[in-house]
DNA sequence: TCACATCCATCGATAAAACCGATTAATAAT
DNA sequence: ATTATTAATCGGTTTTATCGATGGATGTGA
């Protein structure tokens, strides 16, 4: 059993594909199919089914592949130790992100881009709870995303900021000139929303469904530009995290009252990985960035 | 890197000799040197030191050790959790004893070898900490101990039995008809005790100290036979846990009064590591053997 | 239904690498 | 100074990882 075995099984099973597979390791689908063959014969145990053509995998594969990516990762956190130790600053940082976290990983990205040129950023947007599996596979060093509610112990989470959840309506509205409105009012309003799937329309779902209230949706969009050009059509309102809105985009955001109306934006990462220096001073960037948020 | 270099440079390390680690891996002084180089160019750091002839282990090679360990070690438990689903039933038990549980092992050591004749056991003694120790190099399954005080978080206890300690003296001393004494009347007389390092003696002078009782030790022996022998003369008493003592050793135990004086046997494992199906069977037999003692 | 494309396994050949024995260089021990 | 011990290095050998070609099995589309 060598590492070169497990990278490969890990890709094949992750590909669900043995031709694919091979193309992205940059072997031969014939040196794949060997290799895993040969550790096959090791484990003494068929970790695909050959169904036909295809290649599905078995319950023994299911079970060892846990094991698999623990070693590989293992081994490549030693030698991130050791690049570390060196200040070598080369390599990559992974990064999950959910889409209302955007304007505050942005301004962090680019100082962080600028003062460690060698080290490759790669930034995954998606659903929260998606961000957080990927994490718990080693897919990222780290996620940020607004607070979720079951706290995993082998997660560990470091606050941002806390931010109100505001209505959010063209310029000049009557309600414009308010310091707050009430959840019941905006639940009478005509609503434009997030599209179900970001953390922040669950959000809204859950505190809105709390207070038994059936608000009056009338649009769903996964696009906060697009949602935000609606409301200012003035037709519309929307329910936002405040951090979400910037002075350009001509909206006016005013708070609304009840003190589970703030979110908590968190780093998110795995507790018990080594953590690369790198990322340890992206997260320094993030805090000074979001300290004038929320 | 590969697991081949990553058991190589844990063995080199081990040895802290080159020669010697590549005759116990069955592979060339030469070709160890190699791997061990090839190991450390794709490291970009040294991971020994030539001092000489001799071979130093680096900051960077200690860091790095640790993951080395850990990916050898997930990759293999990997293999044992196929081997189990497969009951093939083969592999080894590797575990940890103190001397004074040696009798406790024993009857379940005895079944688990006839039910299980492929399996090769491996048994180690020496103090509690030593063997706590090398649990948490993964050298054991299991450690077999009395209780520690400090609950390390990593580890999982499990209570085998309590049992008193006792006074031990030759049959027909005076003392020998009571139902207990107590620690001050103990510290009053001529001891033999067992020698600094086994845990029994450590919690000894731990009590002890605690109620400011300096007692006679006149005999330090480590050997418990051996301090059986010179009990049974009559001139010298010992403090021991119950369950060390047989009855074919002729000596008369009575129980020391005080809630402290009962001590935990005790199976340790690690927590988060893969619990082999054998492993579980002889965790069985130890607690349905260990019933009738304490 | 009959080509046709796709996918995995296998085979023989080749390139890569792991490995060995011998030798050298450095150092510690005598 | 001499000898023994140890690690590094060199050249050659063995092992093995890899490749391209091929064949069989299985879907796919005309």
């Amino acid at each position: 059993m060598e590492l070169r075995q497990l990278r490969y099984f890990l890709k094949a099973k992750e590909m669900g594909n043995f031709t694919e597979a091979a193309r992205l390791l940059h072997i031969s689908q014939s040196t794949l199919s060997q290799q895993i063959k040969q550790l096959e014969e090791e484990l003494g145990v068929p970790l695909f089914n050959r169904v036909g053509k295809r290649v599905v995998i078995t319950e023994a594969g299911q079970l060892f592949s846990d094991y698999a990516l623990q070693s590989v990762h293992k081994a490549e956190s030693g030698l991130q130790v050791l690049r570390d130790l060196n200040n070598l600053e080369t390599g990559e940082i992974r990064i999950g992100l959910t889409y209302g976290l955007r304007p505050v990983l942005a301004p962090a990205l680019i100082r962080f881009m600028e003062t460690h040129p060698n080290i490759r950023v790669q930034v995954v947007l998606g659903t929260s709870a998606e961000m957080i599996e990927k994490l718990q596979h080693f897919e990222f060093d780290f996620v940020l995303t607004f607070h979720e509610a079951e706290k995993e112990k082998d997660l560990r989470y470091q606050l941002l900021f806390e931010s109100p959840m505001t209505l959010v309506m063209a310029p000049g509205m009557p309600l414009a000139k308010k310091k707050s409105v009430s959840l019941e009012e905006a639940a009478r309003l005509p609503l434009a929303l997030p599209a179900q799937g970001y953390s922040t329309r669950a959000f809204i779902s859950e505190v809105l469904s709390l207070k038994n209230l059936s608000p009056n949706i009338s649009l769903e969009i996964n696009d906060i530009h697009m949602l935000l050009e609606v409301v200012r059509s003035g037709e519309w309102y929307s329910i936002l995290i405040r951090t979400s809105i910037r002075q350009e985009d001509g909206v006016t955001a005013v708070p609304i009252t009840g003190k589970n109306m703030r979110r908590k934006a968190m780093i998110i990462s795995l507790r018990e990985s080594y953590e690369k220096k790198a990322v340890t001073e992206f997260y320094r960037l993030l805090k000074e960035t979001s300290k004038r948020m929320g």
